[in-house]
DNA sequence: GCCGTTTTCGGCCCGACTGTTTTCAGTCG
């Protein structure tokens, strides 16, 4: 399932951390931390470059370019197979520990043969740290205390859990008299699809009043560091949440500064320091005089780097900073330009409200259009007879523009669909003159994930050739923490459909979020068109619709990639794909 | 080990907090 690259980054990064481990030179570490993410995410297969194509991906120079051609001439690196024989495994594991980096590590293995999380804690409850130089008994708590965080895997929340108490959080600080601002930032800013840890930044006077209220949440559990400007806390969920309070003319700064990402930041950087200048979070700086000059807005401190403002969802460092400076940023969809939710479900097979309900409730979100796309007979457990497929209709067209935003004129048009099943050999639900009845298909794998990969792939391509189908459903059915992705050929896929006419779905729920941004940069290259859907199950999974955009952007997609962005007419132009004349 | 409008050497992002020290190393983001 994993594509070489990933495996040729994985690669890199333990041997970056190998390298920090043992005590190696620092800033080769870096390269190597760095290389491994720029070969991680280039487009390219690195298995089919040679040792020049390989230099042409940024920080991989000549001797990173000669390792990965070994790898994959010999199956192994002899430089990282150095690097492992010195250090067993265990002793990497280790710096997973929260408060445990790559020095203590070291330590622990020479003075005292530990390399294992195990053996870690044997030693600690035998006493064997006692003697060490550096470590004392509140590092030895602070391990164990780690080791259980570690163990318990509360390591990360999907982006809705953060994201609901992230506002929270951010609605009680902003009520602390002398908050003049206070807002989220981090990865939960830039929609990334897990969130490790919050990140709150606020703004004030004095910082004393925000950080007591703060440690005073209701679900604070744990004070893990309390200062002036910073103070961490872990919540009873074991969600550890980092407050950051700055003076109010050091907003932008500090806002661009903690929104990260970290590899994004240090791009900003050493721009700011090719112009003789010094960004931190308190603003950009002058390097001779030390002049502050500016730092009020994040527009300020992009402008002056020679930037236009740059939207969160592209702070990875995937070229938002080449784009930005030669002024080619794509002009990314926003939750706004959304007209229509095109996958969505109601109590007739399994969604909990009925018709009437969602479609009012779509309304209200001021949508153009909307359809109703509940599941094929295929899907056994949902009942769905053509009889109750077509009485759905018939109440659809009743409904038809019956329905508007309080206060507008114009009705919601809707669209009668389905949610169709692909079986194994790639075939749908219905034969096609019963089909062709239908506004519009989603089409999508439910069972039988593990037909093998030319089976699969073969499976969603005939899909995508049935000229009834319009969009696949969660392309790859990831469930994010549970289930992997099909192990299909995507880039066939992505192909198929954008020869087809046939639309991928990014599907918004949190826990799909189906295609990821990844999937997106490598779809988008084939010409594919995309749909953002909540395929919500009620009228509250309607508001998904913001982690489905939040996931488009980080894919760089704009209104015209996303066709439930387009007028209904362009729109049933798309979904006509190649069917015969009606 | 990579990189270059200071290009083949000498840099490489910057600051906060903790714990163990008594001026600073380690970790984190």
């Amino acid at each position: 399932m994993a594509r070489s690259n990933d495996e040729v980054a994985a690669l890199f990064q333990e041997y970056a951390d190998l390298i920090a481990i043992t005590g190696g030179d620092a800033f080769k570490a870096r390269v190597y931390e760095k290389a491994a993410r720029a070969i991680g995410g280039h487009h390219t297969d690195v298995s089919t470059l040679d040792a020049k194509g390989l230099q042409e991906i940024p920080n991989v120079g000549k001797s990173i370019a000669e390792k990965v051609v070994e790898y994959f001439r010999s199956g192994h690196v002899s430089a990282i197979e150095e690097a492992r024989s010195k250090i067993p495994a265990g002793v990497r594991r280790l710096t997973a520990i929260p408060t445990l980096g790559p020095k203590k590590a070291l330590t622990l293995y020479e003075e005292l043969s530990v390399s294992s999380i195990d053996e870690l804690v044997d030693a600690i409850h035998a006493e064997r740290l006692r003697d060490l130089k550096g470590f004392g008994p509140k590092t030895e708590e602070n391990i164990l205390h780690g080791v259980e965080l570690l163990q318990s895997s509360g390591e990360w929340v999907l982006l809705d859990v953060a994201m609901d108490l992230a506002d929270d959080i951010v609605a009680e600080l902003s009520r602390v008299t002398g908050c003049r601002r206070c807002t989220y930032a981090g990865s939960l800013r830039r929609f990334r699809e897990t969130i490790g840890d919050i990140d709150v930044l606020a703004a004030a006077g004095r910082s004393a009043p925000v950080m007591r209220a703060f440690t005073e949440l209701p679900y604070v559990s744990e004070v893990i560091a309390h200062g002036e400007k910073k103070t961490s806390v872990r919540t009873t969920k074991g969600l550890s949440v980092d407050l950051r309070v700055v003076p109010p003319d050091s907003w932008g700064a500090a806002l661009q500064y903690f929104t990260g990402s970290k590899a994004h930041n240090i791009r900003t950087r050493e721009l700011a320091v090719h112009q003789g200048l010094k960004l931190s979070e308190y603003g950009l700086f002058d390097v001779e005089s030390g002049k502050k000059i500016v730092s009020e807005t994040e527009e300020d401190v992009y402008a002056r780097l020679g930037l236009p403002w740059i939207p969160p969802t592209l702070r990875e460092d995937r070229g938002e900073i080449e784009a930005g400076l030669h002024d080619e940023l794509p002009d990314l969809v926003r939750e706004k330009d959304i007209r229509g939710d095109l996958h969505t479900h109601t109590d007739l097979t399994d969604g909990l409200a009925p018709l009437e309900e969602m479609v009012a409730a779509a309304a209200e979100r001021g949508y153009a259009y909307y359809a109703i796309t509940d599941h094929g007979p295929n899907l056994y457990m949902q009942r769905m007879t053509d009889e109750r497929m077509l009485s759905q209709r018939e109440r659809v067209r009743e409904l038809d523009g019956t329905y508007s935003k309080h206060g507008r004129r114009r009705g919601l048009r809707l669209l009668h669909g389905a949610e169709l099943n692909i079986d194994p050999d790639g075939g749908v639900d219905w034969p096609e003159e019963f089909l062709a009845g239908f506004d519009l298909c989603v089409a999508s794998v439910h069972s039988h994930f593990n037909q093998g990969r030319k089976a699969l792939t073969r499976r969603i391509v005939r899909a995508c050739e049935n000229p009834y189908v319009n969009i696949i459903g969660h392309p790859t059915t990831r469930i994010i923490g549970k289930r992997p992705g099909l192990d299909a050929d995507l880039d066939e896929i992505f192909a198929a459909c954008a020869r087809t006419g046939t639309a991928l779905e990014i599907n918004a729920h949190p826990d799909r979020l189906d295609l990821s941004d990844e999937h997106i940069l490598r779809a988008r290259r084939h010409g594919v068109k995309f749909a953002v859907d909540s395929d919500a199950h009620s009228t509250v999974h309607l508001a998904n619709m913001r982690y489905g955009v939040g996931t488009a952007q980080r894919g760089w997609l704009t209104i015209d990639d996303v066709i439930n962005t387009w007028p209904q007419a362009r729109l049933r132009r798309f979904l006509r794909k190649g069917r015969p004349a009606a």
